[in-house]
RNA sequence: CGUCUACGAUGCGGGG
């Protein structure tokens, strides 16, 4: 079963639902019992996939054959509903889940919440942030990036660096993700005073920058049309071994034409398929 | 302590 298992969730992962699936049938004809986590596989596969109707299917079929959901069954399903924009669903489905012995986690209210702030909701998802916190469970890094991230998206930064500072007086540190929404929401108001303190505060905690980091300043400074300082970046990047990736082009190369500048543009691109980075 | 949930950040263009 145990093989069966790792077999299935490859293909899973990869996102061959047809071949998960028969695999799962291959087994049951072969008189072995799937378990929990065969059905949690499968499950993961189709949510991930978006399909949530085929994912329900087996989770009825798990309960239809007395098989008992543990918590990762659990976390599964919320993460699905959440990330195929279902997260009022998965709100409720949380409490009923509760009364079936769930035990949420941090990870549980995190989906949740950047769900509702992929959607939109901010105030929802302060609400189940307050929800969490009420109920004893610590936030953690990823739960103040999502909402960071909310309120910058909703162009609300002085929200959110007041998320910042909580997350700060809970004794929390920024991580490199943490730090580049941040970076990102200061460059999509085209303030880069603030993101270049930022990036400076970055380096001074220890952490690196990373390709992300560089790729939202790049796109501030080209909205700005300050290719100077955009193509500074490049070297910069170039410099440290950070790989450029597609969208590091794609960006850089926009603002040169944009501006003129089709000579550099080209030497851009040249580099970029000498990287044996293709174009889209 | 055999296998499953890891949740957060970045571009351009197009469509609506």
């Amino acid at each position: 079963v145990v093989s069966y298992n790792n077999l299935i969730l490859g293909h899973c992962r990869k996102g061959d639902m047809d071949v998960a699936n028969s695999l799962f049938l291959e087994m049951i004809e072969k008189g072995l019992k799937p378990n929990v986590i065969t059905y949690s596989v499968l499950m993961d596969g189709y949510f991930k996939k978006g399909d949530t109707e085929r994912g329900f299917d087996v989770f009825d079929q798990m309960v239809g054959v007395n098989i008992v959901p543990t918590d990762f069954t659990f976390n599964t399903v919320i993460n699905g509903l959440c990330k195929v924009g279902r997260t009022s669903e998965a709100k409720e489905m949380l409490k009923n889940f509760v009364e079936r012995g769930f035990i949420p986690i941090c990870l549980t209210y995190n989906s949740i919440i950047d769900g509702f702030v992929k959607e939109g909701a901010i105030n929802s998802a302060l609400s189940v942030y307050r929800g969490m916190c009420e109920s004893g469970i610590s936030p953690n890094v990823v739960t103040y990036t999502s909402l960071i991230n909310g309120f910058c998206k909703s162009n609300n930064i002085d929200l959110a660096l007041k998320m910042l500072n909580e997350m700060k007086s809970k004794g929390l540190e920024l991580d490199v993700m943490a730090y580049c929404t941040l970076i990102d929401g200061f460059c999509k108001r085209r303030d880069m005073e603030s993101a270049r303190e930022l990036f400076s505060e970055l380096r001074e905690v220890g952490l690196s920058p990373n390709i992300v980091v560089y790729n939202s300043m790049i796109s501030g400074f080209r909205n700005l049309d300050n290719m100077e300082a955009a193509l500074d970046l490049h070297k910069k990047m170039i410099n440290e071994g950070i790989p450029c990736d597609l969208q590091t082009y794609t960006t850089l190369i926009d603002g040169l034409l944009k501006d003129g500048k089709l000579p550099l543009a080209s030497d851009l691109y040249s580099e970029m398929l000498s990287k044996g980075i293709v174009p889209d």
